[in-house]
DNA sequence: ATGGTAGAGGATCTA
């Protein structure tokens, strides 16, 4: 079983290149952020074309989640219990007993800002649901565009990074405190190249200068990370016409 | 201190 995240910062225009990458990597679920679209906006036809099923939750202009997949999800969700939230950031469904939540978590925009606040209070509504269904579904993978560098190695230049947005104190507790209900960083399970990171500024030349960090993940529970074979980011898609900022993350798991 | 780019939507807001 294949799995995959991927920040498209808007389908309409990115949706050619994640057909081709449907095409070329076959993955059993493709979980997105920012699909920017309203739900009627949906391409579900395009997506159709290439085997792939489409739930989504989306709104305009912003935000937006969707998971396609070549079978048939269950017990979808898209929005956390309990939490008031107008922003469409999150979606699950379980596939062969695998519950698969996709995460789109808020930005935070710097640590002065209402926004930050929005972020920490989220994530402590996203940890008491992991715990919940952590609880119903042994096997689950949590991931998404975590918008949160967990450890110095993953930022291009930690000095000046740091307590920065992304980089905080509180964020990175709250990240290990997702790690603590029971989740592993599948990237860390493998040697990986030096200077990894799946998101690059579009500004200032910083892809071809490597000037990224690693914000998007994929965290598997316990039971999975015994049957976890891979991890891989694909940086080919950053080198696209018109690319998205972040680039795929994918695992692959045996005996599912 | 500011700007640099991209996307949505139609002026700014978000990242």
């Amino acid at each position: 079983m294949k799995l995959a995240t991927w920040n498209v910062n808007s389908l309409k225009v990115r949706l050619p290149q994640v057909t081709d990458w449907l095409v070329s990597n076959e993955p059993d679920v493709l979980c997105l952020q920012e699909t920017k679209l309203q739900d009627l906006n949906f391409p579900i036809n395009e997506i159709s074309a290439v085997g792939y099923q489409s739930v989504y939750v989306g709104q305009k202009a912003y935000n937006g989640v969707a998971l396609l997949s070549k079978q048939t999800g269950e017990m979808v969700t898209t929005a956390i219990p309990g939490f008031k939230d107008d922003q469409k950031r999150i979606i699950a469904a379980t596939y062969n007993d695998v519950r698969v939540i996709c995460i789109y978590v808020p930005n935070g925009e710097n640590i002065e800002s209402d926004k930050y606040q929005y972020k920490l209070a989220w994530l402590f509504a996203l940890n008491r649901w992991v715990r919940e269904e952590l609880i119903k579904y042994p096997k689950l993978v949590l991931l998404g565009d975590f918008n949160i560098a967990p450890e110095d190695p993953d930022v291009h230049n930690p000095e000046i990074w740091e307590g920065k947005v992304l980089c905080s104190q509180a964020e990175r507790e709250a990240y290990f405190a997702l790690l603590n209900l029971g989740l592993v960083d599948s990237f860390r399970l493998f040697d990986q190249p030096e200077k990894s990171y799946t998101w690059w500024d579009y500004r200032m030349m910083a892809f071809r200068r490597n000037q990224g960090m690693r914000i998007d993940h994929i965290l598997l529970s316990n039971e999975l990370v015994s049957i976890c074979e891979a991890c891989m980011i694909d940086k080919s898609t950053r080198k696209l016409e018109q690319p998205s900022d972040h680039v795929p993350v994918m695992v692959e798991l045996s005996e599912l």
